[in-house]
DNA sequence: AATAGAATTTAGGCATGGTTAAACCGTATG
DNA sequence: CATACGGTTTAACCATGCCTAAATTCTATT
């Protein structure tokens, strides 16, 4: 047993190394890359990985990158069900905007005790995606990745689902609000610009042009209603 | 405008000051006992009243006591009004017991955003008090102190209204619970042993010798219901 | 293969909020 | 009225987590 606990920042740290590790070969996670999501500098990031290292919970490997142990990626992924859980409890019981409840989780996560956790958990019906479609871990660490493909690279002339959305960036949140661009929406792809142009979408009865920083952050299945279309 | 924000350390002793400082002559509150209140040594709160005196929150006498400005009051309202709406919301909406709220607001008071305290607080219907029965100060920093006595001044032969107990001791909590002598009970007071003995109270159908431990901790109000008996 | 530029780490600091030990003040008591 | 003792303050220090600036390493380009 690691004894001592875990303190916030070693707990920020490791969720957003998840986060990134996710999509990125290897699972290596880069010094800037971290530095940049958690707004801090790199040379913070150098210290608090040497310091996660000395504990157990990440392995570095100098100028090469920084990847979780077993251990690390189980604490992340308790804090991510922590700030998942809240931000489905304040989407469903208090109304918090769509595009708000991330930044609210973000400061709630580590002042939620196990005990409160559960009581969220059963309040909501042990819930399995958060507002955003992201997975919420169950409280023995397992989490279920849906088998999703960005946007971007769905062909023009089917029919998808978004099923989960980036939730880091605020003003893109707003802007796929405004579109209608949430977990459950059917989207059809109707054509694509060549050289990295602009994707044309149907979402209801309306039509958009979206661009490469939208499409990549939108994850989307093959609508199951509609196969063969 | 005091411009910098103020820390949660700063909020705790602000927060805690309030708490001392209303039964207290001179609203004057001594270094040792908020130190005990915060958990923290007596030479921490040497320090911290200093740079609250410098920010404009208290005024420090030295060796004779501290006293909250009346911009530092305004502060200790605010976070005193997060602690109690909270408190009010776990165990309304989210069944928490009755001894744990104070424990699980203490952790997310810091955390609670003004959105969300809104929120709260009209999802609750505007409360007025929290579960221990404290007043919930409004949003403007009024606070209504009801005209209560302590339990260990209630003459023999009335019957009184349990009105607030005291939160910050959690086996107390316990139990007073387990009597039963939570806000709006009813408690018939029957005798009172000479030298500082126990109170005889009939709480329901059951009797207490209660010890002035407890006493103190309960504060009544006169039944108005049955004025005369 | 040399080298520029990006990524990363090291070095040296700073602010916050805590600690213990020792010095200091005020007052109740003998 | 001296003094002992409890309450309070000072001094010196520590841990955490952040910073900037400088040094270092890796890598892509020429």
């Amino acid at each position: 047993m690691e004894s001592t606990s875990v303190s916030e920042s070693e707990q920020d740290y490791l969720r957003a190394m998840y986060a990134l590790a996710k999509r990125s070969e290897g699972g290596k996670v880069g010094t800037v890359a971290l530095a940049e999501r958690l707004g801090v500098s790199a040379a913070s990031v150098t210290s608090m990985v040497k310091k996660l290292t000395e504990r157990g919970f990440v392995a570095h490997s100098p100028y090469h990158g920084t990847t979780l142990t077993p251990v690390g990626e189980k604490v992340a992924l308790e804090v991510t069900r922590h700030h998942r859980l809240l931000e489905t409890y304040l989407r469903e019981r208090l109304d918090v905007p769509w595009e708000q409840v991330h930044a609210e989780a973000d400061r709630l996560e580590h002042a939620l005790s196990e005990d409160l956790e559960a009581r969220l958990d059963s309040e909501l019906g042990h819930p399995t995606t958060d507002p955003h479609g992201a997975p919420i871990p169950t409280k023995d660490g397992e989490i279920i990745m849906a088998l999703t493909a960005r946007l971007t690279t769905a062909m023009p002339g089917t029919t998808v689902i978004v099923a989960e959305v980036e939730d880091e960036n605020r003003e893109l949140l707003c802007y796929l609000a405004d579109l209608g661009l949430v977990p459950g929406t059917r989207v059809v792809v109707l054509a694509k610009g060549p050289f990295g142009g602009p994707l044309h979408v149907r979402v209801g009865d309306k039509e958009y042009a979206l661009g490469e920083a939208v499409t990549e952050a939108v994850a989307v299945l093959r609508d199951t209603q509609r196969e063969g279309e």
